[in-house]
DNA sequence: CATGAATGAGCGTTCATTCAT
DNA sequence: TATGAATGAACGCTCATTCAT
């Protein structure tokens, strides 16, 4: 995350990854250039390589901040919902609104995502974007665990299924917006994704 | 789409094709730029104008082109299976084997589709590829439904989500390769797609 | 010698090298940039990349450029000069002359002679460069014994020396201008060359 | 020169310029950055601005350190050689050894001497350590008539001469290494040297 | 004595594209 | 159908250096 050493430097530097994800959200990947994000940032970019060492180094940052939004968004669309069964049903909804309510950060995960597939010295900090996912997910079903329910099918394919699942579903509200097929097929996701988790 | 309008042009345009396709699925959507595509196609960058007016026309037919061969791999895939138990039964496999196994085919999709998000000169053409997709999957619960079959859930809805579910782990593949827990996602989201369908 | 395949690149190409030579001289190495050669030979710097692939291949051609330039004023300088004792009295003066007659082609060639010992990439065009001279000794002395002359030492050490002599003389000459020190000096050294030749 | 005012200073002077000079040996003079050299020596970009006001001045202290090593490793190299025979026999060998022993030391000297031609602001600092080799000779042939030698050629002359032939076989050694034509023509040029210093 | 923040200019190079033949 | 010449703008990045503490 760069290397701010002071109050300043900390604040400069957050800027600046603020001004690179609403780049990427509004632009894509491959628009996002070091020039874009300085001017977006309005600072220079011979300051950009002052805190970040590269492009690629600046990336890095963005996936974890990135993955620190995604999952604080959903962690609080979450919070307050105690018993397993409210999570099933009032929670997928809540997780669903807190992603689509920032469609520019779902834009920058899908880039990040995406490019990382050929860009290898990006896949380090995508991977541990994804991992923080499929934790807040197996913490989930520990929960469920805890308050006396049982996982019917194998936790890890569930949890595969559950991130497979809202990713493709994300992407298809990315292209083709709110559509009443994309809210039914959301809502029957929901529904088969509840029937996983039984009383024990 | 070029403008061939001899043989030899033909078999150009198809070549540059080619070409683009792979560097597409090697280097990303970012990576791939007319000077790389023409060194790919051992022909001059200035060649690339003469049958491409632009890079924008350039990534049309290539989404064009990418379309034809995902649905034709998946239509040969599922070809000879006629009654829609087959289908729902083997067919998924096949279709999963299909997608799999032209992993650059897949990378290419994914980086048009997830680029048209931010940049809409690429947008008509992506959308004319997924509108494939979805007729693909609209004649197969046609036919379904022609052998008997009954839809349980909302058509609109279940295509959505079962392109959707093959796109998210379509993905997961493409980020994690082929782990047994993705294996075990994809069993259990045919098993979970054969139920949407039933005997009248 | 860049990608000229026109005419009219032909001249352009040996325009900039022209420039690039009128930097060198000037300027020094670290001083010559790829802008620097641009803007002396009045072209845009995009142009440069046009005819060379990078600034390596373009001192690459550049070298190449400075040795034929050099040995082509050595041979003017010491032709007509038919028999061996006619070179050794007054082929020295003139090949001096010819040397110090232009101070920028001089610097250019120990600009790039320096640079190549710790620059690997320029190291073969400068490598192609000292054999010209060897070679051009090598005819000399070759010219001598065919006149009956015969050379006193080791044929290989006495050209080493005498090119190392030169290159240390033209050295001094760069830095301190045309002193009476080293008037004397290249007499002298002429005279110990001539020493080494004597009739059979 | 830095402005070193307590030991630490002193010291870090010290730990600068030694890393300048490895770099300078290393990598020649247009790689030879004072980002790199802060790398190279362990401390921030922002210190050696402390120590030495300007790259010019930086290098200007390294050209004094150049000769100081130089100088010192020859003198050390002859010292203990009292006769003037034994100067002219055994020295040369010694000196050249000396030379030999640090490529790096040489490289920088070449890159120094070569980058002054063109660079006036080197010039001072390049002139000085010059003037220390003059002294140097200039102390050998005086020994040498002290010890009842007669100088059989000019003095002025028979300095430059042996510079420049020093000069020019070491930067032959730096290029093409240490080839018996190198051997051959360095013992040659010594016995060339030892007849230029007779008996009275 | 030491350091983090900040900069304008320039680096070599690549971008998609047009002109002329 | 095909090609070489040419371009302005932008790319990621490094340069030596200054400001403020």
């Amino acid at each position: 995350m760069g290397r701010a050493t002071t109050d300043k430097g900390a604040r400069q530097t957050e800027a600046i990854l603020d001004a690179a994800l609403r780049c990427l959200g509004r632009d894509g990947f491959a628009a996002t250039s070091m020039g874009r994000i300085a001017t977006e940032a309005g600072v220079s970019k011979r300051l950009l390589f002052h805190y970040f060492a590269s492009r690629e180094q600046l990336f890095d940052a963005l996936a974890d901040a990135v993955g620190a939004r995604l999952v604080t968004q959903v962690e609080e669309a979450t919070a307050g919902l105690s018993s397993p069964e409210e999570v099933m049903a009032a929670g997928f909804e809540r997780l669903w609104s807190a992603l689509t309510g920032d469609r520019g950060l779902l834009i920058a995960y899908f880039g990040l995502v995406t490019e990382a597939v050929t860009d290898e010295r990006l896949r380090p900090a995508v991977a541990r974007l994804k991992d923080r996912f499929r934790a807040l997910v197996g913490d989930l079903l520990g929960d469920a665990r805890a308050h006396g329910m049982r996982v019917v099918i194998d936790e890890g394919a569930l949890t595969t299924l559950l991130l497979a699942g809202v990713q493709g579903l994300a992407l298809e509200w990315l292209e083709r917006g709110d559509t009443p097929a994309l809210r039914a097929a959301t809502a029957d996701f929901q529904r088969l994704a509840a029937a996983a988790v039984a009383p024990a």
